[in-house]
DNA sequence: ACCTAAACCTGGGCGC
DNA sequence: TGCGCCCAGGTTTAGG
């Protein structure tokens, strides 16, 4: 489900909700969510503590707590923090002033962990920061070989861009999916950090995209799904250029271009 | 060091 | 209705 603009529609959502709130019980209904401790172990250290803040760290989301431990959460495809419980609740966290947040998640790819630190990421770059430049990503690209699509995914390289806006962003940019990303030129390179920023921006105006399953704590839908110019409209005619967009696999992931726009 | 394929899960949608 | 297949917003691992 969630990228970059979901997770921080998420953030904003339930901040103003959760912070400052103690945490009075957490009820773990499969345990198969909580990393790296038992669940005992996990209700245990988290009751009593009390959230802070919520931050987000790519696709990450992290409630720092009075104890300074901090509650990490990644959605995965399908994961959910809502304040009304649905069909796959998963953690249920009961919290002070009568307010209670569901973790809910259908395919079970989401991660819930308990961090004794400010937990240490392998991340690349925040892609709407300022450090997040033509010229930084330029450096990033030249030392790999690896078609530019797949780079975009992974989140060492870069943080935040998922499957929907890695395609969006190359469409925009009018760069072909299957390019090695050493052989990307100057104003190739400027092109794509200039709609990286602009899609994820434009992403979040929307409150993120909404196919089945993504929606907000208040089980509100996002908008940008009506905005996608390729991401699952393989057989349909490029808003550009009207040529069929196509459907190829890399890494295991589905990609969408236009064979025409893209070069 | 770098890259790809498969694994982890459950469900929706489609063709037959 | 039902079966079998493909597809799905992500990450981690095993192996080349």
């Amino acid at each position: 489900m969630p990228e970059l603009p979901e997770v921080e529609t998420v953030k904003r959502e339930i901040s103003p909700y959760v912070k400052g709130k103690i945490i009075r019980d957490v009820k773990i209904i499969d345990a198969r969510v909580i990393k790296g401790i038992s669940p005992r172990e996990f209700k245990k250290k988290l009751t009593g503590d009390t959230i802070l803040n919520v931050e987000r760290r790519a696709k990450y989301l992290s409630f720092k707590l009075k104890s300074g431990k901090y509650l990490v959460i990644h959605l995965g495809m399908t994961g959910r923090l809502l304040f009304s419980p649905d069909k796959y609740v998963k953690v249920i966290f009961k919290l002070s002033g009568n307010k209670t947040l569901y973790y809910s998640d259908l395919r079970l790819f989401g991660k819930v962990k308990l961090y004794n630190h400010y937990p240490i990421l392998k991340l690349g770059p925040e892609p709407l920061s300022k450090e997040f430049t033509p010229r930084l990503l330029k450096e990033l690209l030249s030392k790999r070989k690896t078609n530019i699509k797949s780079l975009l995914l992974d989140q060492r390289f870069l943080s935040g861009l998922g499957n929907i806006y890695a395609s969006e962003s190359l469409f925009c940019a009018g760069i072909d999916p299957r390019r090695k990303a050493n052989t990307l030129k100057d104003y190739e390179i400027k092109n794509l950090n200039r709609e990286i920023k602009k899609v994820l921006t434009k992403a979040l105006a929307h409150k993120g995209t909404s196919f089945s399953w993504f929606v907000d704590a208040e089980g509100k839908k996002g908008g940008f799904q009506l905005k996608l110019m390729v991401y699952r409209k393989e057989g349909k005619p490029c808003p550009r250029c009207k040529t069929p967009i196509k459907r190829i696999i890399q890494s295991n992931r589905g990609t969408y271009y236009c064979p025409r726009c893209q070069k």
